[in-house]
RNA sequence: GGCGGAAUAGCUCAGUUGGCUAGAGCACACGGUUCAUACCCGUGGUGUCGAGAGUUCGAAUCUCCCUUCCGCUACCA
């Protein structure tokens, strides 16, 4: 019988520079479940790659001084050496510059065009310009804009589109009928609740503002955004092809099984790419999982926080196969993770080294001691063996059962649970007093060849999630790492088999004090490289005005004699502002960087003309002009000399 | 503001349709053991199961309300 096709993805990773750990996890995650599938018996495809166009990427390159594709090579090859370090099993590694990708898009973009899904559209009328959205005229309510109600700049570009309200009801329905196609299902709901059922705006698919990306051939003005772009590798990957040549791995393999995604891209993913595949006539993929985040102690890694972990740094500290048992294990299903080095450095003494590597080092030491390294099954049973050997059986199930739901860090841990069985099973049997009765040799015997056939089955069952531990400690033992359809047998391991007389050690104790002091180290000098890359910021371009434009707006200096919170609003607060001899009140958006108090006293630069309006119930009538960081994190524009509240600025 | 989720041992969390003295891992303490990486095994919890009220013979589990936290989203003149 032919084996059954899996074929799981991950994200393709961004190329705009190094993936922390945060990154890893996922390909960590996807490379484990690819290899147990594969141990399962499926013939599994398992692929990722990189995402490589995009205007950033365009800054980036023009900022370093070479070309987009030259800089993104060179981020694809370390991209994929980390997930090569982290020994990830992928059969694909694509990357969206692939000659094979760039053409399908390209054909997929007409496709949807020749087809009337995507449409172009301009920006003029359409363009809300605080809202970064575009819309069509039918939107617009009284001529401006659905979402805020205020008036649509006329913009220069055009753009194509893609129609998502065509789809969205097979959309629900499908969502609806299938439950475990958004996991987890929280998910689903954040998505049904927020995005769908609310109305979809048609979604922005091309970009004239920049120019390295995949050309609209028909249009060459234009671009393909992102969208079309990154979430079609999925099936160019596989060989498809638009006009029915496809590769027979795409018929193998689509649809997919499982997209295996963060939860910040989970939009893209349950509505965007669903669309595009029904408005291609092709079937969807079966599951979509938005894994949680991998947190750093005080939030989200990033590089402005200077609180990045890089996976090499990881594996030169702890080895690869702790890191990827770390991230695992503690990774929980929904929720996001927090993570600290204590609990990492907890996890690897207890669980690796003194769990798992003092059980392999202290079997093989007793089988030397003994017998020579010989390990020979003397049938001298005992009423200890049996539940060691029912666990050892059992184990299996276990795992499949934990693995059928993406359970993996409970998969894992019923793995160690075996390994702690083992060590209570040296406990109850004491090697050591068999081993002074010469009567009992046989006994001391049979124990060490449970010992040693149990660890390898548990090896066996470590292979997928710690591939290399698994060797090393099949090699120690002189074995072969059982395929999983052995596992329902008991006994396997030759008897009369030799294990090394050199046991290694399979993970080193780590001391807390130490590992913190070179995290310390590392962090210092990441804040400090992130302190030079903060000293610039580069933001859209917006449409070029005239000086009649900009002489509209009437710029003051107001004192803020005034402040209060803005009740039932999570980020506003509302200023009593003197200008000349009038005062404004005026609503800001700045409760998280300034106190009411902090406020009171301060001169800042006030644009006094704008059209009032009312803001969570309060009226505003001007505005506070500020300062932005990458962050979102907002500074309020002052004079840089002392100024009577009131004055002019031009 | 809208939708959703969470609140259980020092820490991270399990607790199926309400039912015997509320669990696991880690940490901690004590005991045992010595083959082993100062390791392994065993024992140890007066935890108001976030607060309050209600339904019930009985509630961590159901209902209502309150508080706090989190996610997504909106708003941020």
């Amino acid at each position: 019988m032919a084996k059954k096709p899996y074929y799981i993805t991950t994200a393709i990773a961004y190329t705009s520079g190094k993936p922390h750990i945060g990154n890893t996890y996922e390909i960590v995650l996807a490379d484990s479940i690819a290899r147990y599938k594969r141990e399962k018996g499926f013939d599994v495809r398992f692929q990722t790659g990189t995402d490589e166009h995009g205007q950033k990427i365009e800054i980036k390159a023009s900022e370093a001084g070479i070309t987009p594709k030259e800089f993104v090579d060179n981020v694809s090859t370390q991209i994929k050496g980390i997930w090569d370090l982290m020994n990830t099993s992928y059969d694909r590694f694509i990357r969206t510059t692939d000659e094979d990708h760039e053409k399908q898009v390209q054909k997929i973009f007409k496709k949807l065009y020749d087809k009337g899904d995507i449409y172009k559209g301009f920006y003029e009328g359409m363009y809300c310009t605080p809202c970064e959205s575009f819309f069509t005229s039918s939107q617009l309510v009284d001529g401006k804009c659905p979402d805020c109600g205020r008036p649509c700049t006329p913009a220069k570009e055009e753009a194509y589109f893609l129609k998502l309200g065509k789809y969205t009801d097979r959309l629900i329905k499908h969502i609806e009928e299938n439950p475990d196609f958004i996991q987890p299902e929280s998910r689903k709901n954040e998505m049904m609740n927020n995005f769908i059922k609310a109305g979809l705006q048609d979604l922005c698919v091309s970009r004239t503002s920049f120019k390295w990306g995949i050309p609209v051939d028909f249009d060459d003005k234009h671009v393909i955004y992102v969208w079309i772009d990154a979430l079609s590798n999925y099936i160019t990957g596989l060989g498809f092809d638009l006009d029915g040549n496809s590769d027979e791995l795409y018929n193998k393999y689509w649809p997919c099984d499982l997209h295996l995604i963060g939860k910040d891209i989970l939009r893209f993913h349950t509505i965007y790419w669903p669309i595009m595949l029904m408005a291609l006539d092709l079937p969807l993929p079966k599951q979509i999982f938005g894994h949680p985040w991998l947190l750093q102690g005080d939030g989200k890694m990033s590089k402005s926080k200077g609180n990045v972990i890089y996976a090499d740094d990881l594996v030169e500290m702890f080895g690869v196969d702790a890191v990827r048992y770390f991230v695992l294990h503690e990774m929980p299903f929904e929720s996001d993770g927090v993570i600290t080095w204590e609990l990492m450095v907890e996890r690897m003494n207890s669980d690796l080294a003194n769990t798992l590597g003092n059980l392999v080092n202290r079997t093989i030491s007793m089988t030397n001691k003994y017998f020579d390294g010989v390990v020979s099954d003397k049938k001298a049973t005992d009423s200890f063996d049996e539940d060691l050997k029912a666990v050892a059986l059992k184990t299996l199930g276990l795992v499949d059962e934990k693995m059928d739901k993406l359970r993996v860090a409970d998969a894992i841990t019923q793995i160690f649970n075996l390994f702690k069985r083992c060590n209570k099973y040296i406990d109850e049997t004491m090697p050591w007093v068999l081993a002074k009765d010469e009567d009992k040799k046989d006994r001391l015997a049979t124990v060490m060849y449970n010992l040693v056939e149990s660890i390898t089955i548990g090896a066996s069952l470590l292979a997928p999630f710690m591939p290399q531990t698994a060797d090393k400690i099949a090699k120690m033992l002189n074995t072969k790492l059982r395929s999983f359809d052995e596992l329902d047998q008991y006994g396997l391991y030759p008897s009369g088999n030799k294990v090394t007389d050199a046991p290694e050690i399979l993970f080193v104790r780590q001391d807390i004090e130490k590992v913190l002091e070179e995290v310390n180290a590392k962090k210092e000098a990441s804040e400090e490289a992130a302190a030079k890359d903060e000293n610039v910021i580069d933001i859209e371009p917006m449409p070029e005005i005239t000086y009649d434009d900009f002489a509209k707006m009437q710029f003051q200096v107001g004192e803020i004699i005034a402040c209060e919170e803005v009740k039932k609003s999570k980020k506003l607060l509302c200023s009593q502002v003197k200008i000349g001899s009038q005062v404004k009140q005026i609503v800001s958006g700045i409760k998280a960087y300034y106190s009411p108090e902090e406020m009171v006293g301060k001169k800042v630069m006030v644009l006094v003309n704008l059209k009032p309006a009312k803001l969570a119930g309060v009226v505003s009538e001007g505005m506070l002009l500020c300062a932005e960081n990458e962050k979102g994190e907002l500074a309020l524009v002052v004079p840089e000399k002392d100024m009577p509240a009131g004055a002019q600025i031009c």
